[in-house]
DNA sequence: GGTAATTTCGAGAACGTTTCCGCTATTTTA
DNA sequence: TAAAATAGCGGAAACGTTCTCGAAATTACC
């Protein structure tokens, strides 16, 4: 029923072995030139496509990769992941795509499930409150190279790409109180992340250069939505000290801030600055439009591939570390006048 | 080096034949149950993970299904994805992705490498300009089935899932009508797609049922990104006629028309009323925010993958075409007051 | 208590490829 | 011109499963 061309029907055509046919259609070596175009001629005429099963069952290596993140609806991840597509593309590599939805048991059932007989490595971005570190270990225990990126799972010794989260938060913050803004309060991501960990010490280490006061109050950590921005502000409307100024881990809490902000007259800018993380298409959009810094997601995406491919290639590729710098880029949101 | 624990290994650790511990390990028939018990056991003592390379060559199917379409960084797309993941996680399949940058010889390439013999199925959405027809029905006739969605190709018989673009299309511009717009322009995608002919349809339609003018010069074709937006509106201000409404083919080009409707001054709304397609979590930041036709992407990925499971379980399934109504959704760019 | 039916299992081929080994011719070397 | 090297190819095992067939052991039947 569904038969596909083999090796072996290119074989029986001309009238040789299998092995000359294989060696024809990888190697140049051990092959005369006129037999090698035959088979190549042959192969072209019957539309012959290799079976990836049996090369990867023979050579113990499929070309896959496996990405595993949390979402990818939205501008970072999807952007990230056309970085890696792009870069496996260009080396013959295609992608699995597993999502978490930020769920630790769902990344757990995923990553005990991985078919690792079938994939050449992984790239990933842990989910929030991931228990799954032993796990990934085991992977790379059995041979099979990872490379974290943006959200990282640190104690792993392994590669790892992510954009400069402390001090890029320094920067902004800086920016912010340089802006005249004094009561700067921080709507984070969940406490457990390494990144909102960097993010909230470049926000504290900024503040206390300038010796200006941290309140315990002003700092809240929830999800990265866009409500967990609503309800934060709301929260921080309620303190007896209202702040004058809003970091949010990212851009998507920042829109949902200054939504409840605007709905409340509270005007963005001249009463509370906000400042956003990630450079989301959106920050443009909205009005007015939202300061922020920028993360090099394309960039990010093709270096993991890259470092990725690297691990795989070569047997002891010494882990990396790959930070890059993020961008402040200065709108509206974040000038009193 | 890199050994994985096989069946082979479980059946000489237990003493028994490899037949059996294959049974044992998916089937319940023909395998006494204390013998299913102990296999199980010592599989999971070992940790073993059954090879997917070897399967999917001794059984001639895999369970991976192919998803390949424009681009992953946009919410229609990212959203269809995230649906079809949900269904095939549910259903044990796990998805590999391709994305063509919109791109016809990339997307040919493509096509044309496809590990065909290690894919169950396809999803696809096609590129503006595709000319793989032909290669998508030799996929078919290979016998491994095809859905498209969104970007459907025509004249191809296969299942397919969209949303209603004609009637969207239809009611959003009767609403621009019924809001007191007479001179309603269309900025339009790739005319070579259906989805773009439908829309256009609709469009057309609605104006005659009301007996208002469909000028050539308000109807421009081009991209789907937000500086088509932008490039388009340019063109249709310097039109001698001015449309005094915008139907946009999508929200990302309302939103650039928006943008630069707003940087001469002219009042959205009051002067010109927008209309979006989409739905995009933006339609609600831009302010005045934007009336849209939303898309229902998440069932529509759903929709897909549920289609292509029933092509590849059930042999000479009769392929269907789905169709999902979009929805109005009234917001300020299109009131007058 | 003998036959028939059923349950449980093993042997071995098959899936499509790679790769090691060895066999001929042919060419090179001394 | 004989010996050695090499180029080109085929045979066959191997990768880890599934699956068909049949054998052996157990149970059911009258």
């Amino acid at each position: 029923m569904k038969h596909f061309i083999t090796i072996k029907d290119i074989a029986r055509e001309l009238n040789i072995s299998v092995s000359t046919v294989s060696r024809a259609l990888r190697d140049t070596y051990d092959v005369n030139v006129e037999t090698r175009e035959k088979v190549l001629e042959m192969a072209a005429k019957l539309n012959y496509k290799p079976n990836f099963n049996a090369t990867g069952l023979a050579k113990g290596s499929s070309h896959n990769i496996a990405v595993i993140l949390p979402f990818i609806t939205n501008y970072y991840f999807s952007t990230v992941i056309t970085g890696i597509q792009e870069i496996a593309y260009q080396s013959g590599y295609t992608i699995v795509l597993y999502v978490t939805n930020d769920s630790p048991e769902r990344e757990l059932d995923i990553i005990k499930n991985l078919p690792i007989t079938s994939l050449d490595g992984l790239l990933v971005s842990i989910a929030s409150n991931s228990d799954a570190s032993g796990h990934f270990e085991e992977v790379i225990n059995n041979g099979i190279p990872v490379v974290f990126f943006d959200r990282v799972a640190n104690h792993i010794e392994t590669s790892k790409v992510m954009q400069d989260d402390y001090n890029g938060a320094f920067e902004g913050v800086e920016h912010l109180i340089s802006n005249g803004y004094k009561k700067i309060a921080h709507i984070a991501g969940p406490a457990s992340l390494t990144f909102t960990q960097n993010r909230l010490k470049g926000y504290q280490d900024a503040l206390s250069k300038h010796n200006l006061p941290i309140s315990e109050d002003w700092i809240i950590h929830s999800g990265f939505s866009q409500e967990d921005g609503k309800s934060d502000v709301e929260q921080l409307l309620k303190c007896k000290n209202r702040p004058d100024a809003i970091f949010a881990a990212n851009d998507r809490k920042a829109i949902g801030a200054m939504l409840t902000l605007k709905s409340k007259g509270i005007k963005i800018g001249k009463e509370i600055g906000v400042l956003g993380f990630t450079n989301d298409p959106s920050s443009e959009i909205i009005s007015p439009s939202l300061t922020t810094i920028a993360e090099p997601a394309l960039e990010i995406g093709k270096k993991s591939c890259e470092l990725l491919l690297k691990h795989i290639s070569k047997k002891h590729f010494h882990p990396e570390e790959v930070i890059f710098p993020g961008k402040l880029i200065i709108r509206e949101s974040t000038s009193k006048v």
